[in-house]
DNA sequence: AATGAATGAGCCTTCATTCAT
DNA sequence: TATGAATGAAGGCTCATTCAT
């Protein structure tokens, strides 16, 4: 049993503008004349550069593990210029997983596309969420939360607060919605929305544990566990 | 926002009989009056200390962020002794994962109590694995192979191996069966036996998480959960 | 008897510009008004400084014995920074090592000062050696390699390919020159060129062993060798 | 370059009685009723066995890097038998030295087989030298002592005194000897008795450093320095 | 007397953080 | 603003030594 050396390179995705073709060891010193206007501009750069990288190794390895001087030359800049975004490592992978979920936090606010029937909306919800996140980075970053939640309370807090609990709330709305119009059934299941989401979660932790070993496809698993809530659809 | 320091002591459950209550700087030293006669016996005894103080810190830390210093003195013995059961961090985290889930494996091998009807079956290994998983240290335990799984693939690969897969392959089997006497409706859950365990996973990962925020009852939930499978049973 | 304590503090010929005098804790980030004005130059210095302690340190305690803490204060640096310019232990001895040795092998390459009798050379090839090796630190590298060469074959053989061998393929060529000159008669000691510096690594040994008992005249000692081979000189 | 791994297992040349055949890990407990008067024999041997392993271990490794725990496998006793006979690592070390050189002491106390020329008495004296040391192991342990000398004054002091002194004092004696007979003509080789012995100590040397790269005829080598001083004799 | 499990000081090495340039 | 050399605290692991059996 051997574990992933720790001298594995992750293979990285150069991120974005940066990285000239060539440069073997990323000498970013030689940028050359900088118009003074994007100044400002060049450090966003920088900033996003970091915070990919950041984001890559930390889901690799985890926080503990995971060491800055990677980040650093995964993100084409010198271990000091982190310091000049981020107060230390900690603050770096709280404000990174805050980041991260913002998108999640506004997909949330957007009013759900309310046309056609609750079973559309849940559907249309679900293929998104497997699209978006349950095959990419971002279900990583969930993954991330489950590991590294228990040490970091204030990680676990704030997802709970931005987006479990608003995420529930408005699948409870849905749910709610479907007992209205006699789309559900089963009116328990406003009580515990965490039943409708539960296979989206099993897909993301399968993404990352068990795909090698069997592929999931987690499209086709929702839509018959909608099936069981909806009634079955094909049939018609 | 601040993380769990790395000195935080998390409160140590002692481990059986040695470790004086209230003594501070753990003297294993005086052992003098304990009872266990023979050597074997002891180390045995010492053995199990490690190992549950060692889980108790890997659950709390992860992996890397554990610290054998912290693990001995939980377990009340030098840090040396720790390589006299274990050659390194890294074996021991992984033997540690395997002894923790024969007890799973074991009670997959036990044939289910095939009494009564297929709910009454699922729903019987369901509050069996809620009471003895779901809120118990085992929970962590799949929370921990969640949060490390990534680094340590072959822990990945035996709980995939001697758990998921097999767990999985009871769990169609019961589907089939449910489908056979016509108590489950929907054919194709028996392609996705993930869906029946779904919320028992989930109940995990919330008791680590969010239980604090939002107590969840799981029981209950997985009741629910059936109800979508089987049909409400309560209305009789 | 006792020996050496490992904390006994050899004293440090303190490494050039560096080290102001007296200072106990050796802080050196106060470096201020010292010279080196670029950067590489510093790295040089520092460098050089790290090499300097450590031959002191891996002579006076051999490679095992040795602890990189103690370079580290010697040289005037952090531990860390030994890390920066070094590999580890390891690789630090096997490189300083041959380091020390490329002087001794520049030596050999140079054309013998081919004036006068074979005598003068061999006698002035003998001074500059004793000068230069028997009461230097080089000789305490000779006595090094003799000490750790057991254990580190990859050592012994380097010198052996690069020092021995090569001096004593000089050594042979020098002796026939003597032979088919006539200067030295027996003929056999071209099969032994061993014979012809033997006292020299005497001299080595002794200087580092008995010279406080027993002082040695090394240069004398060579001169009367010499005089077994060649011939009395002096008594013209 | 890689050093020889801690790890290596110097075979063991197993270290006479002990050590029943086929005993896989060397179980000493099992030595049946002891009879009571050869407890004192049995001890005796125990320890034996201890200076053996250890002079075997400590010629291999030094004396830093020889680990105890190594010595009591190999001399087939626990680890704390060791401390039934000797103080400590160091004390060990030093009796050891001490007691492997009692024989050369010795050696040096019995008068020179005094029969025949002074050139017979020495070539006698070299020969034997060679065959019980140079190839010998107690030719690695003079070795040994140029090695760990310098850390340990009172060995390196000792066999000054023992060995060194009253050999050179020895041969000293010899040469004035030889000088009076008129068989050695240059009288000045009485000031540096150790030219005499000098290809002697090369050969030790090489022996342990350079015998794999090229084989030395050290006796041959040691004939050829005779005839240098007092002059060739197989002319005749 | 002999054992070997247990101890804990100590050492090599890593890596977050600082700071002179 | 950006760099990266330098720092030194910390942690994994070893091993001489002790001591209950």
């Amino acid at each position: 049993m051997s574990k992933i050396p720790s001298s594995t390179k992750i293979p990285a995705k150069p991120t974005g503008s940066r990285r000239v073709a060539g440069g073997a060891a990323a000498t970013p010193k030689t940028v050359a004349a900088t118009t003074p206007a994007n100044r400002a501009e060049r450090a966003a750069e920088r900033r996003a550069a970091i915070v990919e990288a950041a984001l890559d190794e930390f889901i690799a390895r985890g926080f503990t593990a995971t060491r800055l001087d990677d980040v650093a030359k995964r993100a084409g800049v010198a271990k000091g210029t982190i310091y000049l975004h981020f107060k230390d490592k900690e603050s770096m992978f709280e404000e990174l997983i805050r980041t991260a979920l913002v998108p999640m936090i506004n997909r949330l606010h957007a009013p759900p596309p309310s046309g056609g029937s609750v079973r559309d909306m849940v559907e249309g919800f679900a293929e998104n969420f497997i699209r978006e996140v349950a095959s990419t980075r971002r279900g990583d970053i969930v993954r991330l939360i489950v590991a590294e939640g228990p040490r970091f309370p204030a990680i676990a807090d704030f997802y709970y607060r931005e987006v479990v609990s608003r995420g529930l709330a408005g699948m409870r709305a849905l749910i709610e919605l479907g007992i209205a119009r006699g789309e559900i059934r089963h009116k328990s299941l406003a009580r515990f929305p965490q039943i409708m989401v539960a296979p989206a979660l099993i897909a993301v932790i399968w993404q990352s544990l068990f795909a090698r070993h069997a592929p999931l496809d987690a499209t086709e698993m929702f839509r018959v566990h909608l099936d069981l809530i909806f009634g079955e659809r094909r049939t018609t």
